[in-house]
RNA sequence: GCCCGGAUGGCGAAAUCGGCAGACGCAGCGGACUUAAAAUCCGCAGGCCCGCAAGGGCUGUGGGGGUUCAAGUCCCCCUCCGGGCACCA
């Protein structure tokens, strides 16, 4: 396409203007540049190609999360890849050789859900949602490499997980247990623990998660708990909020496991004490008694607390309890009971808020410190899955323990106090509060253990119980293995077999991928869809021949998205996942750019999934993500846009109004990128204002640009050192930008500057004060900075003053501190603090000079005649405070 | 309950290291151009008060206290909004 300038600056044929002025300014046209150089750009495949590691210069990976292909980008996407985009194009500037892919979250339930409700195939409906969106991102000019675009429905890309699958399966990574598993109603399915929030789903704000009882894969991501944490503290380019949110959930606990024998009940001695009965009294170590083989182990923080247990609490569903209730039908009845009211407030999301009950079992546990006899009970704020399901009840150092005690009667008995001074000692220190649970804190009434600090207590009673095998120091983790299976269609097969004779058998690598069939009816009637198709379900035992079943469900869309960045190095690579050495020297990712909603699903599996991955031999690096931004929400009349508020802005409406440029522009220039954003359109017609005004001043000066020399010679006029002066400082401060806060708001600000600046030299210019050879100058780097913001009317203006390279490749403007510096500023002079001038001195003045000049200034004569200056505060370069009485 | 953010004109925001609060933009008002409108350009603009005006005074960054010559910025207390975690033993 040519660089006609009649047709590019030409306004487009406008409602009948008989009289056209042969003054009139040509308009600028979003609507007719953008799609004539997304055309070109289209022509151009290698255009934002990445280069190989060869090229020697400095790489870059910048990457925006990955879309989920819902068929429409939404102002949140926009404003994601804008920011990627800005920074990217900066990158190429800066010398740079920049990897900027983008790719597919294509498998997942909307498509079967559309489906079902459009009877059209779930691939069908994703391929032609992802060309919509791919017409929408090209439209809006982002600069991705779409050579190495990734699809993850395709076979080519999720064969990869299932290979990794198999790695994982063969290590004990991925195992399968029953379990009770997270089921959303509506998306029929299974869901790991990070996809429920609050007991609702991730996807279904309105929907609450059942617990059902499942046969489940499982992904073993507790094994590098431990790693995950640690690692935290290297991701200092991390938001802390992130870090912090991770750390949260991973929730490491510090603390003993201690074993507790069971008292046979049969050895029992007859007790006639009530409260023996109910199970509200310690009775004392007992010499006759038998301890049964039934033993029951608690996780507690505080062992050094442990002399204070007066109760053992076990979760409804412990194994014990099913033991004890299979003995009793009222204890069961009353369990079942204690369960349904766990269960409920489970699903309610307000585990925290269940009225604590309980029920004594009429068994005892023998304190292994002391040989006391603790009455059991099943308690229905004892969870199986934390810790052991059981815990030693301390009520005078628990606030829970002591609110059961306090409704049961059971003992509350204190072992720990405050440190005190010897005058409080003397003076007899009031009682601590009860329930005491201060860490910093002394043993009493605790055998051999008394008047140790607690912290020190914890040490030796856990390596105590550890000597006499009772007992160890553990740690325990909030983190639940990911559960990956779900029943569903629209998802990676799960590659194992399942032989009457073999067991469960993963495929050969050499049978893989296992395919996803194509035209399989869509139900919801429960079970995986796969189940249904018996030439899927059937199958050959790859070690005995024989009949063999497939496994029907699908994986997690969450497993897709945990690697993808691996294989955008080498997205057409068939022999592997990616290619080793690409890898090698694109990795870590050194800017991921993406909503915060990720901070603990995507986030932490992908973490997780780089160190299986590093421990399979087939990446170097212990972290994916070396810096990750999160950027703020997109908001409207102060809600979260969405469907059902009705305050959805359709992207496509304001490229139609306003286009790309001013659009994405003003995504950038409403807020800093870590803020959420108010959607205002009529700044988004500022902004289309704004470029307008460029268009118009570069167009109108191009001619004179071109036919200057690039260099100016001598400093002229002083309008021309006032504009360089401006134009340096732009140019530092949109570096600066770039390099540190990316507040690109004020980045476009000082655009905008620069702008009014230069048009209010106007007259000036037009007379010829301003040599050509500077204007060029000002023009060519104005363009320049406006590349990565609004890089159409910056490719198009760059041509239109006769640039003839690559603008995405064109060097960053250098500014230069001698031109940008201030020969003359302005100082404020207060008095008392109050500002009262301001003076005008040399840029560099001292002060002496600033002190005379001050003291000199009318008004100040004037406020301190008559007075006493008591001081003088002089900040060269910044201000002059006089102090006066 | 615990842990993070945040609160600045009518609105979005700026002030990066304790030094002129409100850059830049939106909306608004006044003017120019136009038969008119749109577009564009110029000017005004935190609030209150005095003044015909030029100009001047006071006040002002969620609230209260403090440190300092000087506080949106630092310290203490509090309110509200957003987010995360939460009988996790």
């Amino acid at each position: 396409m040519s660089a006609n300038k009649t047709t590019t600056t030409t306004a487009p044929a406008a409602p009948a203007e008989p009289s056209l002025s042969p003054l009139r300014e040509p308009r600028y046209t979003p609507a007719e540049i953008e799609p004539r150089w997304q055309q070109r750009w289209a022509d151009q495949p290698d255009l934002y190609g990445a280069e190989p590691a060869s090229s020697g210069k400095p790489k870059y990976y910048v990457l925006e999360m990955l879309p989920y292909p819902s068929g429409q980008l939404h102002m949140g996407h926009v404003r994601n890849y804008a920011i990627g985009d800005a920074l990217a194009r900066y990158m190429w500037m800066t010398g740079h050789n920049v990897l900027h892919p983008m790719g597919w979250d294509a498998f997942g339930l909307p498509a079967e859900n559309a489906a079902l409700k459009n009877n059209r195939p779930p691939r069908e409906w994703t391929l032609q949602n992802i060309a919509a969106m791919k017409r929408q991102m090209s439209r809006i000019g982002f600069s991705y490499d779409w050579r190495n675009e990734i699809t993850t429905c395709f076979p080519e890309y999720y064969r990869w997980n299932q290979m990794f699958f198999i790695r994982m399966f063969e290590r004990g990574l991925a195992y399968r247990k029953k379990s009770k598993v997270n089921w959303c109603p509506e998306c029929c399915t299974v869901l790991a623990n990070e996809q429920v929030i609050d007991g609702r789903c991730w996807r279904h704000e309105d929907t609450i998660v059942e617990q059902r009882d499942l046969e489940q894969w499982f992904l073993r991501i507790t094994n590098y708990a431990e790693e995950l944490l640690g690692d935290l503290s290297k991701l200092e380019g991390w938001p802390e909020k992130v870090r912090t949110m991770q750390r949260n959930w991973i929730g490491r606990s510090e603390g003993a496991e201690v074993t507790f024998d069971v008292e046979d009940a049969a050895g029992a001695p007859e007790d006639e004490d009530p409260s023996r009965q109910a199970g509200t009294a310690v009775l004392p170590a007992h010499e006759t008694v038998k301890p049964s083989d039934k033993k029951i182990t608690v996780f507690t923080t505080r062992i050094d607390t442990i002399f204070g247990a007066t109760s053992v609490q076990l979760a409804p569903e412990h194994p014990l309890v099913k033991e004890f209730a299979a003995a009793d039908a009222k204890l069961g009845a009353e369990v079942a009971a204690l369960l349904d009211q766990q269960k409920n407030a489970r699903e309610a999301g307000d585990i925290g808020a269940i009225e604590k009950h309980g029920v004594f079992t009429g068994h005892y546990a023998i304190n292994p410190f002391n040989g006391e006899r603790l009455p059991v009970w099943v308690a229905n704020y004892i969870l199986l899955d934390y810790g052991t399901g059981a815990i030693m009840s301390v009520p005078a150092h628990d606030e829970r323990d002591h609110e059961f005690a306090k409704k049961y009667g059971l003992e509350i008995r204190i072992v720990i106090l405050p440190h005190r001074t010897a005058d409080q000692e003397q003076n007899g220190a009031d009682e601590p509060l009860i329930p005491y649970t201060a860490e910093d804190s002394l043993l009493i009434n605790s055998g051999d253990f008394n008047s140790l600090g607690n912290l020190e207590a914890q040490k030796k009673m856990a390596a105590f119980a550890e000597e006499n095998g009772f007992g160890k120091a553990t740690v325990t983790y909030r983190l639940k293995d990911w559960g990956i299976s779900r029943q569903r269609y629209w998802g990676t097969p799960i590659p194992m077999l399942y032989c009457e004779k073999d067991g469960i058998i993963p495929v050969p690598d050499g049978d893989l991928p296992v395919l996803l069939p194509e035209n399989v009816e869509i139900t919801q009637t429960g079970g995986s869809p796969l189940g249904h198709l018996p030439e899927f379900v059937n199958a050959t035992c790859p070690k005995c021949g024989g009949p063999a079943r497939r496994e029907t469900d699908t994986m997690d869309t969450f497993v897709d998205s945990s690697w993808y960045f691996y294989r955008y190095t080498s997205a057409r690579d068939n022999s592997a996942p990616f290619d080793t050495a690409a890898v090698a020297y694109w990795f870590p990712i050194d800017q991921y750019i993406g909503g915060v909603e990720h901070a603990i699903l995507h986030l932490i599996y992908s973490r997780f999934w780089t160190k299986v991955m590093r421990d399979l031999g087939l990446v170097q690096n212990d972290e994916p993500i070396e810096r990750l931004f999160t950027q703020g929400m997109v908001i409207k009349d102060g809600a979260k846009m969405s469907k059902s508020r009705g305050n959805v802005v359709s992207p496509d409406e304001m490229i139609a109004r306003y286009g790309a440029d001013a659009a994405r522009a003003y995504a950038l220039f409403a807020a800093p990128p870590d803020r959420d954003l108010d959607w205002q359109e009529d700044g988004v017609a500022g902004v289309s204002r704004f470029l307008g005004r460029v268009f118009r001043f570069v167009t109108k000066y191009a001619d004179r640009a071109q036919s200057a020399n690039t260099v100016p010679s001598a400093p002229a006029s002083t309008t021309s050192q006032a504009l360089l002066r401006k134009l340096h400082q732009t140019i530092r401060k949109i570096t600066q930008d770039f390099a540190g806060r990316w507040h690109f708001n004020t980045s476009i600000a000082a655009i905008m500057e620069l702008v009014n600046t230069v048009t209010a030299a106007e007259p000036a210019i037009s007379k010829g004060e301003v040599p050509d050879a500077v204007l060029a100058v000002i023009l060519r780097d104005l363009v320049l900075l406006l590349a990565p913001f609004a890089p159409y009317l910056a490719f198009e203006l760059w041509e239109q003053i006769g640039q003839k390279d690559n603008l995405l490749r064109a060097p960053w403007p250098k500014y230069d501190e001698a031109l940008a510096r201030e020969d003359e500023i302005e100082i404020p002079v207060q008095i008392n603090g109050k500002l009262r001038t301001v003076i005008r001195v040399a840029a560099g003045a001292d002060e002496e000079t600033l002190r005379d000049t001050a003291l000199a200034a009318e008004k100040i004569q004037a406020a301190t005649d008559g007075k006493t200056v008591a001081k003088l505060i002089i900040v060269p370069g910044k201000l002059v405070n006089i102090v006066v009485k």
